[in-house]
DNA sequence: CCTGAAACCTGTCTGC
DNA sequence: TGCAGACAGGTTTCAG
């Protein structure tokens, strides 16, 4: 499921209630039930159940696709990977019953006001670390490209760095935190780039329309509350929106021509042919 | 430094 | 209908 737009879609509701239930900010945790100890990152289930007890949700913000939820004394980091996802919801019935958790949940955190947060991951690749040293984690993780200043000349330096392919480069939450499969083919599709074009061949004038063409995706996919797909993520619309993804076959809704699908990188890719043109490269002659 | 393959998992969809 | 195979929003690790 999440990309930037759903993790940030996610983290407000968790802030300031919404989608996913109620606002958890300002509860105390009270008690946390580990379903599946593989999502746990770190540290040991006994010390995480221990110690997780009677911090406070300060606050919620957000670094790439982590969920960073800033407690009383620590940090409690949330990846949700493929298929994570997060509710907010009454820990009881009207009658004090405690509710049965749902199917695929992983991780319980009971909290005062009768409110419970639930992990739900079916594929088990979700991750949560309850750490006093975040940057540990974090601390690799590229530019937020949503930030001020993350601007078009930072952007160019650090492309011209790299000489990679630009579908896997984007990808790279090294190199820049918060882009997955969707929302950078559609990134590359608004402004007109070859995923395989490599990075250090783009012109200044293609590294500001990539630029400016992955904060308008992003902002646009916040706007709609970030894309549903499937049976993962439930919540915004996002998908009704798309250009290129998911859309093989189908006509370009710029020129027509029918938008073409190929691995790259092992990541399944959609691009327009004709709108992304591959750029004739003189060293590698046929 | 870069690429590709495999691994971690469960579920859905397609084609034979 | 059954069943095998491909594929899925992500990341890490390892071999070459």
């Amino acid at each position: 499921m999440p990309e930037l737009p759903e993790v940030e879609t996610i983290r407000i509701a968790l802030r300031q209630g919404g989608r996913n239930g109620p606002a958890l900010r300002g509860r105390t945790i009270l008690s946390a039930r580990l379903l599946w100890e593989g999502s746990l990152a770190e540290p040991s289930p006994a010390e995480f159940l221990d110690r997780i007890r009677r911090q406070r949700f300060e606050d919620f913000t957000r670094r790439g696709k982590f969920i960073v939820a800033q407690l009383t004394r620590d940090t409690l980091l949330i990846h949700l990977r493929m298929s994570g996802d997060l509710r907010v919801e009454p820990a009881c019935d009207e009658q004090g019953q405690s509710l049965a958790p749902a199917e695929h949940d992983r991780v319980v955190l009971y909290c005062d006001d009768n409110l419970r947060l639930a992990f739900n991951d079916t594929r088990k690749f979700g991750r949560m670390w309850l750490t006093s040293d975040p940057q540990r984690v974090l601390g690799r993780l590229g530019p937020e490209p949503l930030a001020e200043d993350f601007n078009a000349e930072e952007f160019y330096r650090r492309l011209q760095k790299k000489h990679r392919q630009l579908k896997p480069l984007l990808l790279d939450q090294n190199f820049l935190a918060g882009l997955g499969n969707i929302y950078t083919d559609e990134a590359l599709h608004l402004a007109g780039i070859h995923p395989c074009q490599i990075s250090d061949q783009l012109t200044s004038d293609q590294t500001r329309r990539l630029w400016q063409a992955i904060r308008e995706v992003l902002q646009s996919g916040i706007r709609h509350n970030g894309a549903s797909i499937d049976w993962v993520y439930r919540g915004g619309n996002f998908q009704n929106t798309f250009r290129v993804y998911g859309r093989a076959g189908k006509p370009c809704p710029v020129c027509g021509h029918p938008i073409e699908r190929r691995l790259v990188g092992q990541r399944g890719t959609h691009f327009c042919p004709v709108c992304q043109p591959a750029v004739y490269n003189v060293s590698s002659e046929v």
